[in-house]
DNA sequence: GGTCAAACGGACGATGTCGTCCGGTTCGCA
DNA sequence: TGCGAACCGGACGACATCGTCCGTTTGACC
């Protein structure tokens, strides 16, 4: 098909040894960020792997690399979360839902949330296709809700990521407390229902929601894109 | 009075030129600190205050001590809010002005949230009588507003601590977008409000606001307390 | 089974931060 | 003015992490 050298047969290009220490090296990841926080050194990773350093960073180049590929699933969970809700025949349940799922992720599996945030600001060029989809649709899903009667009218699409990354936050504080962060979905939930909405809120922020890491592109969890650079 | 030896006359017993320096060190510590956050290395602040690395470490041994007296200040303001709240004729403004005030310092302090957090979770021990009376007003003023019917009545104390951990982390990962942290408090708010409570809520925490860096006691400001130690 | 590229892993130099030590300086008091 | 204690600050060794280099091993294909 493709006119590769084609020596190899199986289909990431990878070595047999090399695509079973690749899927060590993520699950050793998640363990030790979930244990240790999104910083703790590569060493520690490629030890739990039980690999050397060297493998670690042929197959992740920079730690960014290797957070995204680690919690890739996690975050195509999200996506698909935001593609249930717009199938959603009730545009409530729908919105309600895509913030639950996200917030329980964040609150379920360690360690996501920090990468979670870390995905968040430096994705300006990054996927911008996926991302820019994402973008649409949670406009749309907020546009039916409020068209429905059920989000408030000055809710802003950007109050999605006020909730999420404060949400975040929260479980990054506390991360065996769920219920402070139950509670603090529920709270946003009801505040940003149509029969809350009482007084005036102050404008609302310029926030992209381009940035917020729940577009669903295939490019997270392969490869490394070694032209991933940290400043 | 105290029989020191009592060779110098000033209140702190230091010398001139030792204050001189601690003061120097506290407003760099927190300009340091607001840019490059609560990790910079303790070497820059003492480059920017002018002194030497030792003098910086003779008058604060731990980062820990640093960030306690550098923020101090906010630290009591946050404790005066609580007061005024407990004076404030109208239960619900008093509430409510405690919660912006402490918002607001987050938004616009920066650097604070990150001292916020970080005086959170191990404040176990460390002057025990002053949190434990900031918990005991802390719980009055919520009292108060829910007999007033301001306060939704299935309001827990602990959601106090939800409210502001969860925007202090907010105003963390966005330190520059203080629409966003307007947003989260207002939303909050008004979710907070008797009127707003139309669901049930989830089970509260378990959150002791014991720990909540609300307690306006001189020590914080003050020497460090040498038995301090991080692990 | 043989060949070779790909993959492996430990060692290593570079870098950055920490916290202390010590010789020189300055302040406060007589 | 003189003395001594307190203070100052740069230098320094210890330590952790990073990311690369390179000799060795392993898997895929003939």
């Amino acid at each position: 098909m493709v006119g590769e050298s084609s020596r190899i047969a199986s289909q990431d290009g990878l070595r047999a040894d090399a695509r079973r220490n690749r899927g060590r090296i993520l699950v050793a990841a998640r363990a030790v960020f979930a244990e240790h926080g999104i910083d703790a050194p590569m060493a520690t990773v490629a030890r739990r792997a039980g690999v050397g350093v060297a493998t670690l960073y042929r197959r992740f180049p920079t730690r960014d690399a290797l957070v995204r590929a680690a919690f890739a699933q996690q975050m195509e969970t999200c996506a698909r979360a935001l593609t249930e809700a717009l199938d959603d025949p009730d545009p409530w349940r729908g919105f309600q839902r895509l913030i639950e799922t996200a917030c329980e992720l964040q609150r379920e599996e360690r360690g996501f949330p920090a990468a979670f945030v870390a995905a968040f600001p430096d994705s300006t060029v990054d996927h911008a296709r996926a991302r820019q989809r994402a973008e649409r649709d949670l406009m749309t899903l907020v546009r039916r809700a409020q068209a429905a009667g059920a989000l408030r009218a000055d809710f802003h699409p950007s109050d999605i990521a006020v909730a999420l990354l404060s949400h975040c936050a929260l479980v990054t504080a506390l991360p065996h407390d769920r219920a402070a962060s139950r509670r603090l979905v529920a709270y946003l939930l009801q505040s940003f229902r149509a029969e809350a909405a009482h007084g005036a809120l102050p404008p609302p922020s310029a926030l992209s929601l381009r940035s917020l890491p729940l577009a669903a592109d295939g490019s997270q969890g392969a490869q490394p894109s070694n032209t991933a650079q940290r400043t």
